[in-house]
DNA sequence: CAGGTCATTGTTACCGCTAACATTAGCCAC
DNA sequence: GTGGCTAATGTTAGCGGTAACAATGACCTG
């Protein structure tokens, strides 16, 4: 619909004012692919050739733009994680052992928080699907629909998409696209929880789950504890906890936990270790026999744990594994070309005084 | 040197298969460059192409390519950011308040963690840079020569350099650029803990570094501490903490702060809350009384610190303030195209039990 | 109705780098 | 010395967007 142009003299677009490759190069006396390929590949170019080039980008103080080079190369060095919280010491944990190994192998970790929210989750996932990540890491295996189909994308394009925390059979009839899973089975832990507290002779229990709603391990945790308690002939009465400092919600909950009955509550298990720290150390201070009177069990063995009296019984998890695993498995995975392996990581039921048998 | 080529056939180089701003115009029966004028202001298209436009981009499942809108429009949305540890609560909290700042404003984050290495730190920089960040955040006002540099090149490129978790006037003589500070004096911090310690009435105390010896703000404060309490003319012990979990850390430095003396230490300060809190503990379970054989005073207020009991006093910190504040500053820097405004952040020594009067 | 303004959309050239292909010189065998 | 091979470097055309400028048509003004 437009006439071609005259080739007029038109304001050239100018740069950052930053060095670029052409800039090195003038001063090497070469070409800019020359000096490309040096920092790519330097045993290609000629020894004293080299030498030049070395010299040069030491002089010019050259950093190389990023942007450009994965555009041009088409290939991302980013990995791109979405956590709950990284205030969480869990889950910060874990993106340091992502990081660790990911830094080694040269790539860069791009990390978003949820706080918990499917919705944010997708929000997120949209805002670092731009950069064209090589692969993906989400938490859980619940995602928004719209965060569904962006994954279920990525992955037909051939990116690896690893949920983490979690390893769950698929639900029956659930017609989606099944990823990659790098965690542990909330459910058995759930159980183990209830065994361990059902072989300490106790029969009627509670669980006292997190003031986080959206945390659906924690709740899947939970309804599998109480699955296995009713199954072997106990009650099991579910506790929400406040929302606020963990502690002192857990402080508040043991006035609950002692009133209620018949028949009498003998023993409970939380979603995390600072809730059953609150309630323990409330018990302390109100006189109230740990484990003789009230057993308490938490999850997460937090550094905590360990140090009350009487410690703490809680679950130890792979926090820096689930990372460390992660990395490895995606640097595989983007190495052979396929699929990520998934893995169900060990986690271990740490008895300490909280629970020891009367 | 080469003769020009015939325009012979060449092999297309392809993309990723992805669809791109181009797919996305032809599906609305336009040009890319109306859609992407859509994408960054909707207002300026006509109702109905803005129609076809929404669809289009609906039906594709278009997700733009930052590289490439970046490297064209030569601005960036990324804030680098560099902290010492992620799984440390401390600057867990901050990445928090930053990540939450700056993704209102429309920014990304990207963090490394340098572990207290300045060599790290220097080598994360130097990756970091390659993204060409909007502006730059790193903990603490000591750097490697090197990142000094890098960082010295970017403010004079006009990108924000904020130095947090610091506040600290210019040494004397030492020529280098200085950067914006937000964060706290932590000399200041120590002379208070001094005051606090003293005011109760103690006149030999000891100061318990942490096991990181790379941590010069947790240094610093022990010196300011030790100075404050010399000056009134009492004595300090300074002890290092082993390294390892805090916590037993903690335990172990009681020993050695019974043992000290003549003249015998009454009270003594510490780099952080988890090293307290294993005093604490440890004095309780030796029956050791708090605070009147041994006053114990932490920094950091973590959660634990009030539900110990005694209760621990301590220092507490803008952790959050500190991420949120820097977003605010750099946001405003990079709006007014000015450095950003320095910052001196309230932090606040809470006294509890642990450091009662005798 | 000529000329001007405005709203809307298009054309072109680039951002800084790399893939693909081209070229050149040096060396070797015969 | 000619053809073939290799090592080293260069040329060209993009990657997928956006800035700068151009063009078009509708509407308005006098």
């Amino acid at each position: 619909m437009n006439h071609p142009t005259p080739p007029l003299a038109r304001q050239a677009r100018k740069g950052h004012g930053r060095v670029t490759l052409q800039d090195v190069a003038e001063a090497a006396g070469v070409t800019s692919i020359t000096v490309s390929r040096f920092l790519r590949e330097p045993a290609v170019v000629a020894p004293d050739t080299a030498e030049r080039i070395r010299a040069a980008l030491a002089q010019t103080g050259y950093v190389p733009n990023k942007q450009a080079g994965l555009l041009a190369s088409g290939v991302s060095n980013i990995v791109a994680a979405l956590l709950p919280n990284l205030a969480n010491s869990i889950f910060a944990e874990t993106a340091q052992g992502l990081s660790d190994g990911l830094q080694a192998a040269g790539f860069e970790l791009l990390i978003a928080s949820t706080d918990y929210s499917l919705e944010r989750e997708e929000h997120q996932l949209r805002a670092l699907l731009g950069w064209h990540p090589a692969a993906i890491v989400v938490t859980g295996r619940r995602h928004a629909p719209g965060a569904l189909k962006l994954l279920a994308n990525a992955k037909a394009a051939g990116t690896p998409v690893i949920e983490i925390w979690d390893h769950h059979p698929p639900e029956p009839g659930a017609r989606r696209t099944a990823f990659t899973q790098i965690g542990f089975n909330h459910d058995d832990v759930g159980r183990a929880m209830a065994e361990h507290l059902l072989l300490a002779g106790h029969r009627h229990l509670a669980y006292v789950g997190s003031g986080v709603a959206e945390d659906y391990r924690a709740h899947e945790r939970g309804m599998a504890f109480a699955a296995a308690v009713k199954a072997a002939g106990g009650t099991v009465t579910v506790v929400a906890a406040p929302a606020g400092d963990a502690f002192d919600a857990g402080r508040q909950v043991l006035g609950d936990l002692l009133r209620a009955g018949p028949p009498l509550i003998t023993a409970a298990a939380f979603a995390n270790d600072h809730l059953a720290s609150g309630t323990l150390l409330e018990a302390a201070r109100r006189g109230v026999a740990v484990p003789q009177r009230m057993a308490l069990l938490g999850f997460g063995d937090f550094a905590i744990a360990r140090q009350l009296s009487p410690a703490l019984s809680s679950v130890q998890l792979p926090r820096h594994a689930i990372g460390q695993h992660t990395a490895k498995a995606l640097l595989d995975a983007l190495r052979l070309g396929k699929p990520a392996e998934p893995a169900s990581l060990a986690w271990n039921l740490q008895a300490r005084g909280s629970t020891a048998r009367a």
